[in-house]
DNA sequence: TCTGTTCGATACATCGGTGTATCGGATACA
DNA sequence: TGTATCCGATACACCGATGTATCGAACAGA
């Protein structure tokens, strides 16, 4: 238990400890998948033994959870940074250079995405913190192509902002799909890149 | 072992259990996702002991694998089926309609494929099985769309008629991810709808 | 430096799943 | 119907992972 406490001071080797137990799950979540891995091999990969880990997660779930978390806040950010860096006119190439850019960058996130969905696709409650966060994401593109409208026409047919918006996240989800079994991180680049561009011209 | 052996006879019974076996499997991975589930488990919900579940097949990951093929080309059949029902001139619409309708029939599917998604992305040699099997639905699509060409023009943006078909699977694969997390069958297709014809019209 | 508290290693008991070897009943074929 | 073969149930030995209880070491605060 000892986790989630509303309890006292928290070390800092704790904290270094948490921090390593994550970033070890997460190579080892990607290399096997969530499901293929034992708590022991999380902690080995670590190096630390099991009294560390049911001291810090009550147990895998909580710790993929967490993991997740974690790497979707970041992902977010950089992809909120990315939207931002233009002016009030949105020079849409090129956001959709960068933001192309920071999605389809690394394999094994992808890789622990998926397992994630798959997760959530059976557990409503974690479906819903997965849902909000993707409303977020898209709520921030939305934001970006209303804030450029006007300069750049979009296509009836998506409907409002919104609607555009949730067509950019299934494009991304798409062409991950594809990434994921070709492994050919510059072709996804490239080919989502022509799907985002096909979906926002009109 | 016994299993892809090119030896003799086999008796119905054989083929019975076999069967049953994998029907069973199918409704407890789309249950519990492959990965957690055991070999017991699938079993007991066939009504078998492990005896006939080893004399069948190799290990879980064979049965996953057969099961996978199965349905994956039962499918394939269906939208073959809805593509060949217009006549020369393909009616968009309609046939997105179709096709539509067949491919996100079935939660359970929706779930155990995104499982063998997931495997696939981690085995390089199921992962070609996987890509094989989308080429040809590609393929199916390509034609189609080529066989109407001049009746319907396609947008410049996607390239030939196989991008065009990529764009396709594209949007399923996106739509599906959505639908995983929200259940919600009849917005994905409408959705799904929206994205292709935006995608094929120009 | 000293002390109370926190963290994580160790040891233990347990459980569920695996794979194999064997045997009796079902099945195909004459 | 008889018989050889096939199939699947049963029993067994084994292992790896789990979770907990305990204890020594590291740490924060004085």
């Amino acid at each position: 238990m000892t986790v989630g406490g509303t309890a006292g001071r928290v070390t800092k080797r704790r904290l270094r400890t948490r921090a390593n137990l994550l970033r070890a799950a997460f190579t080892v979540f990607a290399a096997k998948g969530f499901g293929h891995v034992s708590i022991e091999e999380v902690c080995e990969a670590a190096g630390y033994t099991r009294g560390a880990f049911y001291s810090n997660f009550a147990g895998l779930d909580e710790l993929f959870f967490a993991l997740y978390a974690e790497r979707a806040d970041l992902i977010a950010e950089q992809v909120a940074g990315a939207l931002a860096q233009d002016g009030p006119d949105l020079d849409v190439p090129a956001a959709v250079d960068r933001v192309t850019e920071v999605l389809l960058l690394d394999r094994d996130w992808l890789l622990v995405k998926t397992d994630f969905l798959v997760h959530a696709a059976r557990d409503p409650r974690v479906a819903r913190s997965l849902l909000e966060h993707r409303a977020r994401l898209r709520g921030a593109i939305a934001d970006r192509l209303a804030r450029a409208r006007g300069h750049t026409e979009l296509p009836a047919v998506l409907g409002d902002t919104e609607g555009a918006a949730h067509a950019v996240v299934a494009a991304y989800d798409g062409v991950t799909t594809q990434l994921l079994l070709d492994r050919d991180v510059e072709h996804a680049r490239a080919w989502l890149k022509q799907l985002l561009t096909a979906l926002l011209t009109a």
